[in-house]
DNA sequence: CCTCTTTAGATACCAGGTATCAATTATGAG
DNA sequence: CTCATAATTGATACCTGGTATCTAAAGAGG
């Protein structure tokens, strides 16, 4: 029987499990932490909020939820790395250098366009990484400074 | 008159007086070590390749160096942050994940792209960062593991 | 040569992360 | 339930990649 958390903490604790993970107390803690993040977060961040946790723990619980797919990471425009919860599968991020907010981009069509470009350059794509910058609706209506 | 280096070096000193940086014996050492880097490199391997130079100005020379445009950052596949000499101007790499080469993406049309899909999340674009990773025509010939 | 400003390098510090290892905990077999 | 085993924890130390601070040295210009 497993202590309660919210439905996303157990989803977290979930994907750990499907891969071998052991539920133990202080995953669970810092399964419940991310849960309740609403933007995407430091690990710095996260562990300043455990002060019960230990640091390698912290870190190597984000590590084996990226692994698990539960958690992605973000890379921000300022060359950051920050965590954010993660729609299972591959997908990018758009990211509003104002509020933070993220959106994902999912189904587009910028592989088949790497592949093709990648092509031409007889290379064969194995992945990618790629992260878009802008605004959000809501920055742009509240301080439209162009568009 | 300026103490001589190779060609590539001369464009790195070129690129800081450019921008108001002083033309010193260190910077100069560190630009000779760069010029003659043939892939993307981390700082710290060119740092320990600099025994004589303090840590702070090769970092800090990386940094100019990369804000003056001479240099650019690569993202790998690992999540390491690499360096590489720069051909001014917007553009992306392929890096191929066995020999480390890297080539140029530029004049592709996946600005456009992300331009129209960024749109349809009412998203106004301000930049982005793409990375693609594979294997080059020549690792693809030597081991051919697929295609 | 003198002055002003930049730069260098030492040092300390921070973030993010990994390796090690003894002690603890979860789990499954019996 | 109890035990043995394997996984996990947390402390510690270390590494990489940076930045801040500060004093001393070096460059540029008059």
């Amino acid at each position: 029987m497993r202590k309660r958390g919210n439905p996303l903490s157990e989803q977290l604790m979930d994907a750990l499990e499907e891969r071998g993970y052991r539920d133990t107390a202080p995953r669970r803690t810092v399964a419940r932490a991310i849960a309740e993040k609403e933007r995407h977060f430091a690990a710095e961040e996260l562990r300043a909020q455990l002060p019960g946790i230990g640091r390698a723990t912290v870190y190597r619980s984000l590590k084996i939820l990226v692994e698990a797919g539960a958690l992605c990471r973000v890379l921000l425009e300022d060359g950051n790395l920050h965590y954010q919860l993660s729609h299972r599968g591959h997908h990018h991020h758009l990211l509003c250098v104002e509020c933070g907010v993220s959106e994902d981009l999912m189904g587009c069509d910028i592989e088949d366009r790497l592949e093709s470009v990648a092509d031409a350059h007889h290379f064969q794509v194995s992945g990618h990484w790629l992260e878009v910058y802008g605004r959000c609706q809501t920055c742009r209506a509240e301080l439209p400074s162009s568009g």
